[in-house]
DNA sequence: CGGTATTGTTCAGTGCACCGACGATTACGA
DNA sequence: TCGTAATCGTCGGTGCACTGAACAATACCG
């Protein structure tokens, strides 16, 4: 009888939240483009010019994630990927138009979207909602990074 | 200027919130077995015996994921699959004293690491972030299904 | 009893997400 | 300046998650 109950275990409920959120995205908003893939796009609506590493940044996706993404998408001519002059490491990332008049439609969906997805609370316990979930995601990666250090670096 | 501010999407929460605990959960519980693994061990802790499906639809996976977790944890040597002499379709699981263990060790740690990851919320609102999340999740179920119809069905 | 529908599982395909290792490029320090 | 270190991207491997299609076994109905 060592069974335990998983609607207690937040892990358990993140996973649920978000295949609910797939579902959701898939029927309301696209098929084709998937959340993170917006996510992506959303970046560069914001700051064309960035290179893969820092939009995984921003996003929150990790280096080998963000190429996969990238690389859909350049197929599907949303971005173009060119060498950066300055160095030759990175790739700096831009929409196309296509990309740009994707964004903007899907915008629309997405908002209509999470006002279904959030239509069970009030709108003061949607506040909380974002706040608590918030708190609880930015404390747990925080303690993944190399951490600002209590002391100084020796 | 169309950027959004993805700290107001739910499905990017949801999302980061699931990395985070992900993280977490390979530093604190296991780097072998997975969360959703536990979830099905834990299921059949619970009700040994049951078939593939029914494991499923108990912690959320749709066939296809169940039958990959399910493989997994059979090569692991966690889990017993016979077929049911009463219906040639399915399949019956058990766990092996092998899984009984590594059900009550994962359990011990399982808590531990729950525990830091709502450290950032007060008691209180650790009620709250459940309830909220479990509404919206059960919500959004409910919108999928064939859904009881208000009138009889025809 | 026989044919059709339903149910349980598997398979192929797509996509997200992580890690560790590798090659190329740039930055820094002796 | 030259060599080592850090940085950006790619690649291979593992695992979760969904859809749609196929297959086998069972259930139901005429």
């Amino acid at each position: 009888m060592g069974a335990v109950d998983l609607t207690t275990h937040p892990g358990h409920l993140a996973r649920r939240l978000q295949q609910a959120h797939y579902l959701l995205w898939n029927t309301m908003v696209s098929e084709e483009i998937t959340s993170p893939q917006f996510a992506v796009l959303n970046a560069l609506v914001a700051e064309p010019g960035l290179d893969q590493r820092t939009v995984g940044e921003r996003v929150g996706l990790d280096r080998s994630t963000i190429a996969e993404v990238i690389s859909r998408l350049g197929r599907r001519g949303l971005l173009d990927k060119v060498r950066d002059p300055q160095d030759g490491r990175r790739f700096l990332l831009r929409l196309t138009d296509e990309g740009l008049r994707t964004h903007k439609k899907l915008t629309v969906r997405t908002a209509r979207m999470n006002q279904v997805f959030l239509a069970p609370l009030a709108t003061d316990e949607q506040v909380l909602f974002f706040d608590l979930i918030r708190r609880v995601a930015d404390a747990a990666e925080g303690l993944r990074n190399p951490s600002e250090p209590l002391v100084a670096p020796s």
